[in-house]
DNA sequence: TATGAATGAGGTTTCATTCAT
DNA sequence: GATGAATGAAACCTCATTCAT
């Protein structure tokens, strides 16, 4: 049986089926025969849309941050939100753990031993990394632009910008990322305490200025 | 030909066999056939001492680490520094960089395509994370002693030594890891002069007085 | 080089090839490796049609056994025959050890100890015992059904046709197999002598009724 | 002499620790590995004493088979019991499968499918075929002559003592064999019925004079 | 566009056996 | 007698990728 069906439909599907895997079952986990068994087409097929399985990876990381950032760039650009309104949505907005890790779902098939190791999401380096660094690429410049403009209206106060935002992104991303770190509740807590506070010295803004934020991180 | 050797003289023989191959070709593209080649043994004695080849990998990087920590450690009780000077000494004695991207020498066989993958690093993540993961967990709370100390001399001020710390580290290692971002010269001073800025914001201490670690960065 | 088959004629391609190799070298002995050679095929088109070297011997066991139960099926049915002319046919067709062990050449590269071996059948273990159980679970029903109906025309008299039949092949299969016993001809011609007798007495016929089967054993 | 003793010692405890691991874990699943770690020496000792895993495995059916047969002797032998109650001795002191399969009991180390496994006997290929052999070489020969006498008695009565004792021998061996099949309650019952039945025809008893066997097998 | 058989490299593992000490 | 490091063959298996159809 063959289904032909448009080709940006056909590759959306298979993105979006990838992901769910890879979100799964990991993405060194997730065999190109998994996702061809998923979206029901032939392994042939699945090269004539990739030419790789890091390629569907990269392209599910690029749809997510640049939906991550043109909705950043949209909140940057609203004149009507101040510039902690526009901090607060645009961290919000990307709070990209949602759609990275949160989606697992157990199916039938899954032992006790799958799901411990879907826990424990190993073999997901490149999935990291490449996100990480995406997020830093694409979405700091934005940010960026957002705290320049606290500088100039004497809200914020830093001479880096860029780096200050980078810094904050990367090492969040990193400390706070569950399937690399698996934090206490208790020391969870301080260590987002801590990251605000050093989000206000960074940022050279008043303290406790930015505490809005423990609320959505 | 059969060549025997005590327990552990083998073993760190293949652990530093495979930490230069690992750096040479990147992890995934060494195979346990390169190590057992370049140690000349059969692949059954790789298995009599490491139960897999990421077994090799935590070995390596927990040598690396446990060599810096120690360094660093005695570096922190050493009474005859300065909080300053440990700083520095520490951060001097942990650029785990020299070891871990430095030693690249291109064997004949290269072509250039080969070469290019190399500087690329490519499927290292593994590498990356775990070193990044275990500097932040072992390096860490070494460095925030020091950092109390100097809170307690009224160098440092900072309500939050350790978490401070592992974000310095964290995002320091990320964005200044040359096997995942390729900045331009220009570019690279830049981070670095605000990678020294944000610490002094962060540990508290006036603009400027850490300016001697850019030097050694 | 790559040379495309129907999905069931490759599979059958490696049951032949499997099959004779494994009769002439042994089950054990002969490695995946030597079947891959032999079909010209790559590892991996082995284990795209067959999970392990043991799934290859069940399903040529599985082939033999079932063409004997087909054949055997189609004489049972056969209504021109008598009850004796069926078992007589039954036992024709059924006759493994001509597919099991015969096949034996030897290749140039054996020398005096590898034919030794050879003959001894050493470690075909799986292959005899698998063999004798699927006889005993497929073809012992359909010969009951034979002696069954020679109970109702009064020809055999047993109470027990299917274990009867059961026990008949079991200890034949075993006793006259090459590969465990290498029983001098006189022996042999003896034992089967005793063989006959004790399916007379055991089927309950006439002493001397079954003596045409000494011919065909 | 005493070197001679202590040779013995070791020797015996390498078999007698092979045989409750064979039976617990089978044979093939047994490794040198793990005979050596039970009996508490290293590898190249193990090939002190024998010369291979088989050689073990020999050496065990060996033993059991010269205690059964050297019990059998004795009964045979001994003038004051009749032909049934040797018969009947003999059976009752060569039950293999008290030695051969009852002993497993689970340590703690074993989970669920550890378990499974080992109720499904597998790869025990090996051991089941040379407990028949041996059985059949050794042992029919001492029941044969049990027979003649009773043929001479004139309680029993077969032109072929020791080739019917080789096919009641094996077949049973096989058909009752646990590790082989698996029959319900309710057929083994039956088979065993049968079983008796064959013995009574086989060796030209009165039907009915072997009932006694069902108790004991 | 689509198929799915075929590839082949290589990780993983096991293990009986050998041998230098 | 005893040790245990070393062997090497091979089973096992996965899998991304390619290609003839």
């Amino acid at each position: 049986m063959r289904i032909t069906k448009e080709f940006d439909e056909r590759k959306q599907e298979i993105i979006e089926k990838s992901s769910i895997l890879f979100n799964r079952k990991g993405y060194m986990k997730t065999s190109v025969a998994d996702i061809v068994r998923e979206v029901a087409v032939a392994k042939g097929t699945f090269y004539y849309y990739f030419k790789s399985k890091e390629d569907v990876l990269d392209a599910i990381i690029d749809q997510e941050i640049n939906q991550i950032c043109e909705n950043a760039i949209n909140i940057a650009k609203n004149e009507a939100l101040d510039v902690h309104q526009k901090l607060l949505s645009i961290i919000i907005g990307s709070d990209v753990s949602q759609t990275k890790d949160k989606e697992i779902d157990y199916d039938e098939s899954m032992d006790v031993e799958d799901i411990r190791e879907t826990l424990h999401l190993k073999d997901n380096e490149k999935f990291h990394l490449k996100s990480i660094k995406e997020i830093n690429i694409k979405l700091a410049p934005i940010l960026a632009q957002v705290v320049e403009q606290g500088n100039k209206e004497g809200v914020f106060n830093t001479p880096y910008p860029l780096e200050t935002i980078e810094h904050l992104l990367v090492s969040s991303s990193f400390l706070f990322d569950e399937g690399i770190f698996n934090w206490e509740q208790e020391e969870l807590k301080k260590k987002k305490t801590a990251f605000v506070y050093l989000m206000e010295v960074s940022l050279g803004v008043q303290r406790g200025s930015l505490h809005y934020l423990l609320e959505v991180l």
